[in-house]
DNA sequence: CAGTATCCTTTATGATACTG
DNA sequence: CAGTATCATAAAGGATACTG
């Protein structure tokens, strides 16, 4: 077996799985992909999260140096995130996501249907 | 803003981010990347997924068209998981991450670490 | 072997109220 | 505006027992 499939607890992919295989994180990454937003300005347009969830996730980020968090002395205060170099890599990677998907949406929608009408049948069948 | 970056209900990225998005489905497609292997094989290659986790990801995948499942007719039962087609080119796509968090591993423990006695110093003021 | 079913615990997330 | 704190709930996950 190759190094790279070992599960460990030490295993890099597994540290940064944890941050990313996470919708929330994956989300704020893209909307940071970019260009730099104010924390309302990316509630608002990733609209399902919660400012709880927002600001955990960008904290979250920030401490592993995937974006920056500058704060400006207004009244209010104006704090603005955008992607580190860093953050900017791992961007481009986590876009290829989206791509995949909107390339093979139609595909795996199909997928399920199929699966759906095989398990129904199959229910159909044992009743 | 971008098509690309609507993050409402009818998104496909927001579809297949609700599988993709998740460490054991990560993990199962990087297992299976390379060749087939059966239920426990990749239990136990996987190693901290349980048994429920493995079932539903793997039946989750199995239904979006990303592996497939073949069941052999042995004493006891002998079941085989592999890629399908699409499914490769999805584990592609998510090998890139692995790649990344690979490369980069350094780099985040370091941010980590600064971003977290960063913290602590500013707790030490406040105390 | 390859699961399913169930119960129970932990974690994630949401809602609400409050602050500099 | 940009958060934090707290409580409540939903969802995820683990352990165990059981089955074809």
């Amino acid at each position: 077996m190759t190094r790279a499939f070992e599960y460990n607890a030490d295993c890099p992919t597994l540290l940064v799985l944890d941050r990313i295989a996470n919708k929330w994180a994956v989300l704020a990454i893209a909307a940071l992909y970019r260009e730099p937003r104010r924390f309302n300005q990316l509630r608002r347009e990733i609209g399902s999260i919660s400012q709880k969830m927002l600001s955990q996730t960008l904290k979250g980020l920030e401490r592993d140096g995937i974006i920056s968090r500058q704060a400006f002395a207004t009244v209010p205060v104006t704090v603005e995130y955008s992607m580190t170099d860093l953050g900017r890599t791992l961007a481009e990677t986590v876009d290829q996501l989206r791509i995949w998907s909107e390339k093979n949406i139609d595909t795996v929608l199909d997928a399920q249907t199929n699966y759906d009408s095989a398990q129904s049948q199959y229910a159909e069948i044992r009743r």
